[in-house]
DNA sequence: CGTTGTGAACAACTTCACAGCT
DNA sequence: AGCTGTGAAGTTGTTCACAACG
């Protein structure tokens, strides 16, 4: 119903409305791009989809902002993850304090290596790879976070296709292929060099 | 003049090409659009915006495609890079071994927490925070990983504004300012999984 | 009066369809 | 015959300009 592109400044208008609230009540589109990066106008037209935002007069309502986006954007309620790959990347989210205060609950890690399990010292309940569908399906796991190796990427990704979450973070440099009712979302760092080096080449 | 979506795919090709290339010599559109994802149509129009792609029979030598790729996007010498912030996730970072094999070198860490630059075992060198600008400049440093909490973010960006690198990876939730001769990318976990809620919602 | 909300104009991107090579 | 390369059409997203509103 919202275009990507929209949704994705919504996301991060929202972030960083939490952090505003503390110091202001209201705010209006040109503060809001100031400190987004967004144009003004589009900061508007992107609002203006939102449904049940109330009549202004001057400025957003800092916290009427917040809820209405939280409410159009499906954020209100709290969601479950889980980790798979626990090597130093995974293990680091394992330990990232973020993620509770953001209505995300860390329920589960998993990692082929059994060793690492036992080692491993945290409150995150872990499991052996083999396990994943069945955990996830039995902890009710919204989100996988995918920090595997990129031979395991596939596999791990039918494993929790098959324990029935809805969406994959996926840090492998892998494509991978899920079911088209889960959603999924790509983030490799070395893409993030390679763009740098793509943009700085052409200036 | 390449359009930033075009970017985009072209780095995500090359990437993908290079585990490809030790399969195959040669790859056509239809192929390679299963493997990205990318619409082969799309991928044809993309690659024709590539200088100096030689007369093609059927499907593109993955060499010379991926040769092609590397001069376009300016990924043919290597960069060096250094980390800001030595948490959990700037200390994975450090310790990630996928950088080098893509031509990126480690060269520094900094954090403002001297203890940490003691206790922490690299072989890449560590400095205080208050040296960024200094040592990025001694060192010649391209790209800067921003590992630090929120509120220390645009602080250090300007330090490694103010050493001359030419490019940031920012994984802070803050949006930094910096010259616009200086491109950012923005990563954030917490963005990611808004953006999987936001999406799983509306379906 | 300043600020929002929004149709209308504009620009960018993607898809299509097919001509041109090999 | 099959594949690439590419203008043209179609779609989507952004910017503009201003009417409507407190």
């Amino acid at each position: 119903m919202l275009p990507q592109p929209v949704l994705e400044r919504l996301c991060r208008i929202r972030i960083l409305l939490q952090e505003l609230a503390e110091k202001r009540e209201t705010i209006d589109s040109s503060a809001l791009a100031e400190i987004t990066g967004i144009s003004a106008n589009t900061i508007r037209k992107d609002l203006c989809h939102l449904q049940g935002l109330s009549g202004s007069k001057s400025g957003y309502s800092i916290k009427d902002l917040s809820t209405s986006l939280e409410k159009n954007l499906g954020l209100g309620t709290e969601k479950k993850v889980c980790v798979v790959g626990l090597g130093r990347l995974g293990s680091a989210i394992l330990s990232y304090p973020g993620f509770l205060p953001a209505g995300y609950l860390l329920k589960a890690g998993f990692d082929a290596d059994i060793n690492l399990i036992e080692i491993i010292r945290t409150d995150v309940p872990l499991f052996p790879a083999y396990q994943i569908s069945e955990q996830t399906r039995r902890l009710e796991i919204d989100f996988g976070i995918l920090a595997v190796p990129a031979d395991a990427a596939q596999k791990s990704a039918d494993r929790l296709a098959e324990g029935g979450v809805k969406g994959i973070i996926n840090f492998t440099s892998s494509v991978i292929r899920v079911p088209e009712n889960i959603a999924v979302r790509n983030v490799s760092f070395l893409h993030e060099f390679d763009m740098l080096s793509a943009i700085i080449s052409r200036m």
